[in-house]
DNA sequence: GTCCAGGACCTAG
DNA sequence: CTAGGTCATGGA
């Protein structure tokens, strides 16, 4: 094994790869499996890739691996300081006490029960803007090919550890090439803001963004430039950083949610995406037809203060186990 | 081929 | 405030 650092840290009740591949964050993979490979959209209930992870935390490659009650990491150079990584995976976030404000209903106590050990993570404010102006119409694979795209074109290069070529025989179908820098297996940064803006419309186009890339590009210059403040949200009240980010190009109600739960912490974000819109008509008013503005403050009235929490769970229990009745209607 | 994807935005009623 | 069209791209 090369250099590089190691830690262990306590984490029961952590449910790994539920928390890195159900949508918050789209940068992290099964270790030593090839970028171009990907992997499912959607994991199934309690699937395990070995509970094995690698990713990239700010300037920082990362391997994660969940051992029973406790995550093992390991980067790439020395670390005397893992402070960033507890405040990444939340590692004292008391889970029990967060689940017990949940609403007593079945539609939660069935959530919970499904996806127990889900978590929040906490993630750098730019990295999640962007990535989530980038997710709109997309489904989650595809976002995470973009992002990739754009790391590897405009990402600052990262050393990475462990030895991916040594532990995976040669590919048989070698990876369409996507861009100069992604043929190496190397880990790239997140490409900053004041790098996107650098960038033409072209450029952006050119990594599969689409009718995204003019959004990315203003939202990029706007925040380069200091016309909105990322840090100054952490310090002011969840609506009023929601309007700040509202301001953004391509940043509507649901991504700013999105970024205001995942990236600072305001717990009673509650982002309102096609799933949890789908899974709040059927678990909640079925057989009724209810209001998108009712729907809204249903959301709002009912899930108490940790909501963005209680959103995550119905989010990833109505993608892993589907809806039960009238979600898969027999093709006669 | 069709439908849909962790939407936002613009226009018209 | 609601309804519909538009924007790219690629899974399923």
């Amino acid at each position: 094994m090369s250099a590089g650092c190691q830690a262990e840290f306590s984490a029961p009740d952590y449910d790994l790869a539920a928390t890195l591949a159900s949508g918050q964050a789209f940068r992290w993979r099964p270790f030593g499996v090839p970028a171009s490979a990907g992997f499912p959209d959607r994991l199934k209930a309690g699937h395990r890739t070995g509970g094995e992870w690698e990713g990239v935390i700010g300037p920082r490659w990362v391997r994660l691996e969940l051992r029973a009650d406790v995550i093992v990491a390991q980067t790439a150079r020395p670390q005397h300081d893992w402070q960033w990584l507890r405040e990444y995976l939340q590692f004292d976030v008391n889970l029990s006490e967060i689940l017990r404000t949940f609403p007593d209903d079945t539609p939660m106590r069935d959530a919970v029960a499904a996806c127990r050990g889900l978590r929040l993570l906490r993630q750098e404010p730019w990295e999640c803007l962007a990535s989530f102006i980038l997710s709109s119409t997309k489904q989650i694979v595809q976002i995470r090919q973009i992002v990739a795209l754009l790391c590897e074109r405009f990402g600052e290069p990262v050393p990475r550890g462990g030895n991916l070529q040594s532990s995976h025989a040669p590919s048989p179908r070698p990876s369409p090439p996507v861009g100069e820098r992604g043929k190496t297996g190397g880990a790239f940064a997140f490409p900053s803001a004041a790098r996107i803006a650098a960038c033409t419309e072209a450029e952006l186009r050119a990594c599969k963004m689409g009718f995204r890339a003019p959004y990315l590009l203003k939202s990029a210059r706007k925040v380069a430039g200091g016309e909105v403040n990322l840090e100054r949200l952490k310090i002011i009240s969840c609506a009023e950083a929601r309007d700040e980010l509202l301001k953004l190009p391509g940043v509507g109600r649901k991504i700013a949610d999105c970024v205001l739960l995942f990236a600072y912490g305001f717990q009673e974000a509650f982002p309102v995406d096609v799933w949890v819109r789908k899974a709040l008509r059927q678990l909640y008013f079925p057989r009724r037809r209810v209001t998108e503005k009712r729907l809204a403050r249903f959301a709002a009235e009912h899930f108490g203060p940790n909501a963005g929490y209680a959103q995550q769970y119905l989010f990833h229990f109505v993608r892993t186990r589907g809806l039960p009745p009238v979600a898969r209607p027999a093709k006669a």
